[in-house]
DNA sequence: CCTGAAACCTGTCTGC
DNA sequence: TGCAGACAGGTTTCAG
């Protein structure tokens, strides 16, 4: 299992002793009192992903975790010291403990009874059957601008901004084309690029860009993502950086002409 | 319905 | 060197 890039040992099986919660607002739901004492003694059925969500299965609940922009989890032993924004920790009877680290205090972690409710208004997964036609369909009944589109995890579930950026690139679509002028050829290459982007980010264990993230290899796959003023590797051309939607967006202004 | 701005946070980098 | 301001892999909420 890999875990921010690294190997840890798989946790199922394993039987939680009790959890620390170090940052009150890292934990969405219960209360602490409630979470610590439920949890005790559960044991780990599944790990799972839906959309950019973890899903730890335990017995008759699950733990969900958003890792937002600065999240990391570490599975090791107890008997290494904890880390500087350790915001929430997971502690088995066999020596381990799962810790998870937010510098920045976005991630989120939530203990739930019944899970179904919640993940109901998650747009479908780009690797998970999305068909073309299905996919142009979306587009469709939408009339916004394509890239904070896709970012809507209601629409499509999993994109973030650097697959976003990368997928538009290949796909040669200007970030601020309308969804819904979006011809069925085009929306086709669109999933098919979006689908390509996501399965090297797996594959290559996601972008190490700044001092946040280690051990991913996505960053050396990046067309236009933090490439700014650099050349093109397709045409040459400048790519450039906008604003759209209050994320930062790069794109290549002659391989994806606007309009 | 669509867009943009602000808020939630800490750390790093840039420019004066 | 110091310091202010901008910026960062995300999401929610609110104003226009």
């Amino acid at each position: 299992m890999k875990f921010g890039g690294r190997d840890a040992p798989s946790i199922l099986g394993w039987s939680v002793e009790k959890v620390s919660v170090r940052w009150e607002k890292t934990l969405a739901e219960p209360d602490v009192d409630s979470f610590s004492k439920k949890i005790s003694g559960m044991l780990v059925e599944d790990v799972q992903r839906r959309a950019k969500f973890i899903r730890i299965i335990l017995c008759s609940a699950e733990l969900v975790i958003h890792l937002r922009m600065s999240g990391d989890i570490r599975v090791e032993s107890d008997a290494l010291p904890l880390q500087p924004h350790d915001r929430l920790v997971v502690w088995f009877t066999n020596g381990f403990r799962l810790a998870f680290n937010d510098t920045r205090k976005f991630g989120r972690v939530w203990f739930l009874k019944e899970a179904a409710n919640f993940f109901e208004g998650l747009g479908p997964e780009p690797l998970g059957g999305l068909t073309k036609n299905d996919f142009h369909t979306l587009l469709q009944r939408h009339h916004r601008q394509i890239k904070p589109l896709l970012m809507d995890q209601r629409v499509v579930a999993g994109l973030g901004n650097i697959y976003t950026d990368e997928a538009l690139f290949l796909a040669g679509i200007h970030p601020l084309k309308k969804s819904s002028a979006i011809s069925k050829k085009q929306a086709g290459k669109l999933l098919q690029e979006i689908q390509a982007v996501l399965r090297k980010g797996i594959e290559t264990n996601g972008a190490s860009i700044d001092w946040i993230y280690r051990g991913g290899q996505f960053q050396n796959e990046l067309h236009v993502y933090n490439r700014t003023g650099l050349a093109c590797h397709n045409c040459g051309a400048e790519i450039v950086k906008i604003k759209v939607g209050q994320r930062g967006t790069h794109f290549c202004p002659k391989c994806q002409p606007e309009g």
